[in-house]
DNA sequence: GCCATTATTCAACAAGTGTTGAATCGGAGT
DNA sequence: ACTCCGATTCAACACTTGTTGAATAATGGC
């Protein structure tokens, strides 16, 4: 007799249903500080408050609770960056590249767990799950590229800078800012954490179109009315 | 008698010593593709050949081989920078930046592992560790601070620019090009790594110096000479 | 009231982790 | 020849990891 039958009388359904979802948004939060490898089944069951198993039941694996959570992310922000690319929208080229910036803060900026985790997967991931998100974000890439494209066809953009490149500065350089401005401020500049993200992302959008703009010079004036979206 | 005596008759010195040095070289390696949580000590001795006993023989601790591998790296990238910021030197502005983001590429650009780690550390690492990090890379942010607060007094460099953020997007931001321009350039845009990297510097150095120069517009003829620099 | 299904937990497995104490070997000093 | 010391390995410790099979409770249908 090794052990006295000690049961918890607490298994089958709880009174409050932990479904996918939930484990979902738990493992968001236990990726984010951990990364894919490091973040351990046992510490999204805890976040989530049920027990590890139950996890195995909702999901096949700990990569399908990883890849579920990017196909909740990734579809709705393409979608959204594919209307903007839509070659019928007249506006200044700048402007819808501000717009595109303002769209893909709204979808993952809060996410910070979300981004450290794809972007550690995509450097230094297996070979498999590279793979896996380097599918969803090619669209993205293909949507911004042509709205690069069309900036150059209208002369906004000089046309001798490499396309890809300026897509791929645009997007993962200004993810690069929101992951690592707080800290940098905080540990490295001594600024206060809150003034120094708004006032980043403004500025970086200043250097780059400046960078890549046929009139550098000319003023971005839709960038002062950026306070409304502070969020 | 629990085990037959089934020793190994290969203890002492070795005859091709394990120095420290070896063992540092190794852990560069190992933490390159798995971060310092994800790099075991076992997985260190055993890309240096020898046992992980002996790890704890050279090093106080797994964290003692990181802070090691940092205190060779740093110091020597400062110093070039500091050098670098002298305010008697009198090259233009540009070209001056030009040669800062060379000085950091010989010291860094072939360790992506000793990048990766310092990234991963300083954004998700513990409090410690962080601390650690930031201690070593404020000189060389004080460093780069002085070289963009010359420009600035030289007319060079557009005074409105914030310039903490100045130094932060030239620098971290470069970094970031090195990190995932390859892995982007082949799995999102299908662009041979060899050529990306090399034009994605350039690319970028000639985007930043536009976003901040007083006068965009103006050629950069050193940049021509770049092929020097292939490495 | 019985039965099947669904959601949940428990307990365990094998493998891997950081770390340590003791054992061993080679060479230097005397 | 003896001793001492530095370098190296072995074997184990306590712990964490991903995963699974069996057990259990609530729920809905008949």
């Amino acid at each position: 007799m090794p052990h006295p039958p000690k049961v918890n009388h607490s298994r089958g359904p709880k009174t409050v249903k932990v479904d996918p979802e939930h484990i979902l948004e738990a493992a968001e939060r236990v990726f984010a500080s951990a990364g894919l490898k490091g973040a351990s089944i046992r510490a999204i069951a805890r976040e989530a408050g049920c027990d590890p198993a139950l996890i195995y039941y909702h999901f096949e694996n700990k990569e399908a609770v990883f890849t579920t959570m990017l196909d909740r992310k990734f579809p709705p922000l393409v979608q959204e960056l594919e209307r903007l690319s839509d070659p019928a929208d007249l506006r200044h080229t700048s402007e819808r590249f501000w717009e595109a910036l303002r769209t893909i803060h709204r979808h993952v900026g809060q996410d910070a767990g979300f981004r450290a985790t794809v972007r550690g997967e995509m450097t230094r991931g297996a070979e498999g799950v590279q793979d896996t998100i380097a599918q969803r974000v090619r669209p993205l890439f293909q949507a911004l590229l042509r709205l690069f494209q069309q900036g150059v066809q209208r002369g906004d953009i000089r046309p001798e800078f490499p396309q890809a490149l300026g897509v791929f500065f645009f997007a993962r350089l200004y993810l690069e800012i929101l992951d690592t401005a707080p800290i940098m401020a905080q540990r490295i500049a001594c600024i206060p954490v809150e003034q120094a993200l708004p006032l980043a992302e403004r500025s970086w959008f200043e250097l780059y179109w400046r960078g890549i703009s046929t009139r550098p010079e000319d003023p971005l004036p839709f960038l002062d009315k950026a306070k409304e979206f502070r969020t």
